[in-house]
DNA sequence: CCGACATTGTCTACTAGGAAACAAAAATTT
DNA sequence: AAATTTTTGTTTCCTAGTAGACAATGTCGG
């Protein structure tokens, strides 16, 4: 192996440049990598993050509507609606139109769902507080605190 | 439970549950909200931040190979085969197969593919340091340095 | 040299998610 | 009350990205 041709176009070192510094770059690849651990943790409970984020909050809030799910996580809505009816045929969602405004949906977790959702959220929990290779607890903590500041969700919540 | 049954169903006051301290959610939300501002500061300029990291790391990196490229941007090698083709077509990169190994692809800026990375360099430049809101400056720089690090990019990289 | 195995890129088929047009039901205006 | 506008969910079509099979090349043990 001739050594001194290979000086970047080895695996070991790539200049990034710029990206090294930017915030979007960096929040891209830490979240692929932190799904990444995400799949191997809990991908044998059978459990795409999406879905079960779903799940999770329509659990700690009954009767949310289809619309106000969508945009506490960020999915649009003709995407939720997809992910909804496939909830809903497994049969871990219930969809209920109410007389006052017909126009909505307000969902609940079924029996089913209450279940399917409870027996994952001990492996959730532990996956939530591992703390990623490379940081330390202390780091882990301040990047949750820092991530929930930049989403505001920090303490205010009026 | 709550004796309450509806009030969460209104905007305002949806309980997010251990979400809120998940640092995979958390990272997938911020991720989406870092995006929006990129689109917002960015899209002008009409660069996707996915084709716009490839260059960059072309552009500092002359002849990385293909594979080297995708698993550094963690980006598959199926898709990575489309992304340099599209970015190809554009006349923005070259491939070259070496012949001291015809299974790999040597990447390059092509002059078209540098001045188009020169001209956005500067917008790109500022929005990486731009402060997102909610945040301090001092925030996002700690933010930084703890997403480099769970990225195992902090100091070594010789 | 030759056959087994590994590596690299590509192809095909699939999934996740988004944009825009649409329909139905409210809310608002007149 | 009728017409207009807004809100909410859905549908259709499109793009980004993935999984797995594949072909071509390279490596290694006999």
């Amino acid at each position: 192996m001739a050594a001194t041709l290979e000086r970047e176009t080895s695996a070991g070192d790539v200049d990034l440049g710029d990206l090294r510094e930017s915030l979007g770059f960096l929040m891209r690849l830490a979240q692929l990598r932190v799904f990444e651990d995400y799949f191997e943790a809990l991908g044998p409970y059978g459990m795409r993050p999406g879905e079960f984020s779903v799940l999770v909050v329509i659990g700690h809030n009954p009767g949310i509507r289809q619309g106000v799910l969508a945009s506490k996580l960020m999915i649009k809505r003709a995407h939720i609606t997809k992910v909804i009816r496939g909830l809903e045929d497994q049969g871990l969602v219930a969809r209920r139109i109410p007389d006052e405004d017909r126009r909505v949906v307000e969902l609940s977790l079924t029996r089913k769902g209450q279940a399917f959702v409870g027996e994952r959220a001990e492996a959730l929990h532990a996956f939530d507080h591992a703390v990623p290779a490379g940081l330390t607890g202390k780091d882990r903590d301040q990047l949750v605190h820092l991530l929930q500041k930049l989403l505001g969700l920090s303490e205010s919540e009026a």
